[in-house]
DNA sequence: TCCTATGTTGTCAT
DNA sequence: AATGACAACATAGG
């Protein structure tokens, strides 16, 4: 489900489907004002007759450029997805808000569940500051993410997920950076060497673009890849233990034990 | 029936 | 100021 690399796909089909469109109506589902911000009115009035220009994304959020000015912002949070469609037959069952296009085609935002949401902005900037939301973790470099992290009195898995710092890690991004860097989620952030970060970053980075490259279709991921076997019954690739199941910064976290150091 | 879920936000406590 | 615990949001699926 969403993190960096789902979204970062979720951008690439806007780009190859929905852009250079006139919108010429926008429809909501019964029941799905509060995926509308600021208000329904308000993100209707400003989508009509509009184009959708560009996109672009930090984190978990995205950004659409409106051909008028100012940006369409989404967050998908835990169920969210686009889908572009030409025959209303093929409308989505979770489909929240749906814009219309003059060419016939249309854009859905699906969600299971009413948590993600569609809002509006006047600059990525603007928007990146009132949420303090850090740097994208493809795009942040190693002194940043260094600084950021060495002298959090944490454990470190908290502080890899927090999108004030580094963004776009979820829960299944920060298993798989820890798993494969051979850290343990709850090992304190002071008590790592700066070559252990490094190899934190590396690690990171590598995940990021492997998954973004892959469409994030888990299916095609290398077999090493932990977010396949995070579930019940689950074994680590390397040592073929089962995975321990745990609780850290109150998420669930899959870890092999012998092979993800302490550090405390 | 009960529990969990890969996200965010706000409150309250330390 | 930082950090953590916890609840709320909402719903499907095991």
């Amino acid at each position: 489900m969403p993190e960096l690399p789902e979204v970062e796909t979720f951008r690439k089909y806007l780009d190859g489907t929905a852009l250079d469109q006139k919108i010429v109506d926008v429809n909501l589902k019964p029941k799905s004002e509060k995926l509308a911000r600021p208000s329904w009115a308000e993100l209707k009035k400003k989508l009509l007759h509009q184009k959708l220009e560009s996109s672009a994304r930090i984190g978990k959020y995205l950004f659409i450029r409106l051909s008028d000015d100012g940006y369409l912002v989404v967050h998908f949070a835990m169920t969210g997805y686009f889908s572009y469609y030409k025959d209303a037959e093929d409308e989505p069952k979770y489909a929240k808000i749906i814009l219309h296009f003059d060419n016939g085609f249309h854009l859905s935002y699906n969600s299971k569940r009413k948590f993600g949401w569609l809002d509006l902005a006047e600059s990525i900037e603007t928007f990146q500051k009132e949420k303090d939301l850090g740097q994208d973790a493809l795009e942040i470099g190693f002194e940043d993410f260094y600084q950021g992290l060495k002298n959090k009195k944490s454990p470190l898995k908290p502080r890899l997920m927090d999108q004030n710092l580094v963004a776009g890690i979820g829960n299944w991004v920060a298993d798989e950076m820890l798993y494969q860097a051979e850290i343990h989620p709850s090992s304190n952030c002071n008590k790592l060497s700066e070559e252990d970060f490094r190899h934190l970053y590396n690690t990171m980075q590598k995940i990021l673009k492997t998954s973004v490259e892959l469409d994030a279709d888990y299916d095609r991921f290398p077999e090493h890849f932990l977010v396949n076997r995070r579930e019940k019954g689950g074994t680590c690739y390397y040592t073929g233990e089962p995975l321990e199941v745990l609780e850290v910064g109150g998420r669930t976290s899959y870890v092999s034990k012998s092979r993800q150091k302490m550090f405390q």
